[in-house]
DNA sequence: ATACTGCGTTCTACATATTGGAATAATAAG
DNA sequence: CTTATTATTCCAATATGTAGAACGCAGTAT
C-alpha cells in the first residue's frame, strides 16, 4: 500500500470535512507529521487541483474538484445495485420479507426485494406500486420529506381507505408522519392489506436528501410487540448502513483522525 | 511534490470521469505504468475508501466518497468569494460595469459588482433587485432554466413595461429566451432603464445547473455593434471560466490524461 | 488434451523519492 | 526594538515505491 498516497488522501478527506480554511501546523499536528511534510503534501494537493491556497492567509481548503467528480460519480451509481448487499444482510438476519422503495408522486415503487423463507400474506413485486400514505416505506419517505398538510392534500386528494385501519384523515396522517420522523422509522398496522404489518426507514444520500426507503413486511401474527422491537432495530441499522454507503456523513467519519505513523527515524 | 500522491490523484480523477468499471491494465496503459504499480495504487484507493472493487469482475470504480466530500465542499464555498477574481478580471479587461447576480423568484439579486471607471447611467447596488425579464442577467438565467410559457406566466403574471423597449408579450419573451439560450448569452437593449444596455451570461456548477449570471451594463452610447461584439466575447469567456471554477466540466479536463513519467530505471 | 495468450496478483532487489530536522523568511505580537 | 509563531526551503539518510519476473487462473486456439 502506497503510504504517501494514503497520507495525502487522509489529509484531503480531513480538509474537505473541515469546511474552512486550514493552516499547515494544524494538519501537521492533527496527523502527527513534520511541518515540512504537511506542507509538501498540501502543495501537491494544490498543484494537482484538489485544494486551493488562499494567497493572503496562506491557508488551504479542499477545492471544488471534489464536487465536480462527486457529481459525476453520483450519476453512475445505481441505487439497487449499491444497496442490494445491505438488503440481503437484513433479509438473512431478520428472516422477513425486505424491499427497497422510492417515492414517485403519491405512490412508492418497489425497486428490489428479498422474499421471506417463511410464508407471507403480502406479495410485492419489483416495479409494483402502492399508495405512499398507507405503507411503512411510503410513510418513512413522506416523514423524511416533511410535507405540510396542504402539500399532502394536493398530493393525495382524498385518503382512500383500503382496510378499516387505513388513515383517512389528513391531520391524523400529518401527526403520524411527525411521530415517524421523530423516531426515525415508520410502521404500518394492516393499513394497506389485512394480515400484513410493515416497518420502514428512510435512506439518505450525501446531501442528506431522502432517496429511498428500506421496508420490511411481516404477517400480523408474527408482529408481536417484543418481536417488532428487535426487527425495528435491525431495520434502522440497515437503513443507516445504506445511507453511509451512499455517502451520508456518519458519526464516526467526522471524529478525530488517526495519527499517521511513519517508520522513518533520523539520526 | 509527492509523485506517488500525484499519481494516485491522477488515477482517481481519471477513474471518476470514466463512470464505469475499469480494469488494472487499462489504468496501466493509460498512464504508462507497470501493471503491478497500477494494481497497488488502485488497491490503496480501495483500502482508503476512495474506490470500490467489484469482487466478481475484479474491476474498479470511484466510490461515493467523492460525492460525500463534494457535497460538503459545495456548501462551504461562497459564490461571491469564489467568483470575485473572475469579475475583477472582466471589469479591468472591459472597463465596463460588471455584476454577479442570482435569480430569486421573478427577480434577480445583485450579489457583487465592479463599477466602471467611465460614467454609467445605471446604478445597481449589491443586494438590489430587478425584474428578471427585462435585464440581461435575468434573461440569461431564465434562458438556462428553460421555463415554458405557462411557467413564465405563473412567475411574472404580467410583463409590466418599464421603458418603451420592454418585452411585454410572453410569446416574444419565450422566443427571446430561446435565442439567448442558443447563443449562450442574453442582451438588454434599454428594456429596464433608458440609456442603458446590458449583456448577461449564465454560470453553471458541477451538476450543470445554472447558479448565477455574470452581467455587464453599458451606456447605450458605447453599445455600438462592433464594440458589443468584443464585449460579448469577453463576457462569455468570463462566464465559462467562472463555471469551470465551480467544477463545471470543461472540455480540456475530459481529454486523454498524460502519461506519468517515473524516473526509475531498473537494471 | 495441450499449448498459448492475456490479465490480476504476489514477490523481491534496488534506486530514489520521501522524510524529519535544521535553517531561513515572513509575519504577528509584546 | 525583541520575541514568538509559523510558512517555506534545503539536505543527507534511508524506508519505500518501483519494475520486472514469476505465479495462477481464465479463455481460446491448436
Amino acid at each position: 500500500m502506497d503510504s504517501t498516497l494514503a497520507k495525502g488522501l487522509a489529509i484531503l478527506n480531513w480538509l474537505a470535512r473541515q469546511q474552512r480554511d486550514c493552516r499547515v501546523v494544524e494538519v501537521a499536528q492533527t496527523f502527527g507529521l513534520a511541518r515540512s511534510n504537511a506542507h509538501r503534501t498540501l502543495q501537491t494537493l494544490v498543484e494537482c487541483g484538489w485544494a486551493v491556497q488562499n494567497a493572503d492567509s496562506r491557508t488551504y481548503r479542499a477545492s471544488l474538484r471534489l464536487f465536480e467528480l462527486g457529481a459525476l460519480v453520483e450519476g453512475s451509481f445505481d441505487l439497487k445495485t449499491v444497496l442490494r448487499p445491505h438488503l440481503a444482510a437484513l433479509a438473512s438476519a431478520s428472516g422477513e420479507a425486505i424491499h427497497l422503495t422510492v417515492i414517485e408522486g403519491a405512490e412508492i415503487v418497489y425497486l428490489d426485494k428479498f422474499d421471506s423463507p417463511l410464508p407471507v400474506a403480502a406479495y410485492s413485486r419489483i416495479g409494483g406500486r402502492a399508495p405512499a400514505y398507507c405503507v411503512a416505506s411510503g410513510k418513512a419517505l413522506l416523514a423524511a420529506l416533511k410535507p405540510d398538510v396542504d402539500a399532502l392534500r394536493a398530493l393525495f386528494g382524498v385518503l382512500q381507505p383500503h382496510t378499516p385501519n387505513t388513515i383517512t384523515d389528513f391531520d391524523a396522517l400529518q401527526a403520524e408522519l411527525a411521530r415517524s420522523r421523530a423516531r426515525g422509522w415508520a410502521e404500518n398496522r394492516e393499513e394497506w392489506r389485512l394480515g400484513v404489518c410493515g416497518l420502514g426507514a428512510p435512506v439518505f444520500n450525501a446531501r442528506g436528501e431522502p432517496v429511498a426507503a428500506v421496508g420490511m413486511s411481516v404477517p400480523s401474527i408474527r408482529f408481536a410487540r417484543t418481536q417488532a422491537r428487535a426487527l425495528t432495530k435491525q431495520l434502522i441499522t440497515c437503513a443507516r448502513d445504506a445511507s453511509q454507503t451512499l455517502g451520508y456523513p456518519s458519526e464516526g467519519e467526522t471524529t478525530s483522525p488517526r495519527l499517521i505513523t511513519t517508520n522513518r527515524r533520523h539520526p
